[in-house]
RNA sequence: CAAGUAAAUCGCCUUAUCGCACAAGCAUUUAUUGUUUGUGAGGAAAGUCUGGACACCAUAGUGCAAUAUAGUGGUUAACAGCCACCAGCCGUGAGGUUAGGAAAAGUGCAACAGAAAGUAUGUACAGGUAAUGCUGUAGUGAAACCAGGUAAACUCUAUUAGGUGCAAUGUCAUGUAAACUAGCGUUUGAGCGUGCACGCGCGAGCUAGAGGGUAGGCAGCUAAAGUAUAUUGGUAACAAUAUGCGUAGAUAAAUGAUAAGGGUCAAGACACUAAUUUAUUAUUGUUUUGUAACAGAAUCCGGCUUAUAGAUUUACUUAAAUA
RNA sequence: GGCUGUGUAGCUCAAUUGGAUAGAGUAUUGGAUUUCGGCUCCAACGGUUGUAGGUUCGACUCCUAUCACAGUCA
């Protein structure tokens, strides 16, 4: 199995997002906070950092690098479970400035928690 | 040697593995997947302060208002940029810096102090006269017998300028409410023609409120007033010619992650050498730890401004003091 | 990406065409009044006028740069 993550995976519709954080449901493992419903297509997953916390552009692309490469690296936790037709969107609540390693461990605890919460409803 | 001045350049590199975007080819299949190759952030991409390109709207006429610039000449597609020279100011100097037109066209303004701040003549002392603010000094103040000061006050002069900006604009698709309420108006003319008035033209709708719907794709979209070197012209900015290079196009927004090695700088430790204040400074070497500054294209170029660890190169200056 | 606008005490606002120590309400603190508290009265505290330069004798006011925060567009 290739860990990708290109453009057909991306979430892009701004109906479906605006759907998504009104009657999304979320799980969080700090500094990240994972919004998730489900919408009956292919899964879309979505990164964001607030232009509150990182006022340059720089550090904000960059974290959103970081996020993004951690889900591609850990998206193994969502294959072969009954979570594909799902939309998902990863915030970035800190203030403080991550290392790669930071982010890949709390992204494992959060999709861990999201494939609990599900399996169990 | 030290302290400076000016100009210019660079501003992490290599390898491996895994990934992202775009383009082209091949295969599979009809809009996807797989695979190969190539390309993929900056000197400021930033601020949006300016000048253009490009696009759309306007363009019978008249008047008013509004913008910006400000020594002289040159340069450029154009500019508030750049270059040269003159003048003022700062610095020992190399150099730096200046919104640097007009107060004898007019209007305004000047607190406090002062006799007096613009039709203003007064005090003390001195000088002078037939006589008098007639002359000088003092005193107040930023400015006081002068056709004064102030234009980053209005203004005048010269030059400049139609408006809006790629969310422009064109096109395809999807969807809805040509409905409702209030005001104005239909030849006695609302509104529009992108500052205002008149005029001219069009002209039956226009404005506000609450509410319903869509906010997707494609084109525009990247080869350019481009850049490097050499020669010629010019004090220079710059121009011409020749040769080489061919240079990102994303859109919840690509250019990344991990590991190893190199390497810059900073701090600590040790060793050697030199100087002298004999425990400090400096150079060199080894080693440990931390670490690459400011910062991320969004239609495209020229400039300006601001942020920027550190490294390198070239040219030039040094009065006084100390050696 | 483009185009506009606003920054004054902890908070809400003033300040005449540039003129002096930048005011008012509220909040805070102290005092008076009351048996105690509130209301009321008196006083104090609190500002580098967002920041940095410039023009001017003098700047909240004029000019330039910069920072922060809002609004707007198809």
């Amino acid at each position: 199995m290739k860990l990708t993550y290109n453009k057909h995976e991306k979430l892009k519709s701004q109906k479906t997002i605006e759907k998504l954080f009104l009657d999304g449901e979320s799980v969080s493992a700090y500094p990240l906070r994972l919004v998730y419903l489900k919408h009956g297509e292919s899964r879309k997953v979505a990164v964001s950092v607030s232009k509150r916390n990182f006022k340059r552009a720089v550090d904000r692309i960059r974290i959103k690098r970081l996020l993004r490469e951690a889900y591609r690296l850990n998206k193994t936790m969502l294959i072969n479970k009954e979570v594909n037709d799902y939309a998902l969107m990863i915030l970035y609540i800190s203030k403080d400035m991550p290392d790669f390693e930071l982010v890949n461990t709390k992204m494992k605890k959060a999709l861990e928690k999201f494939t609990d919460t599900i399996s169990k409803s």
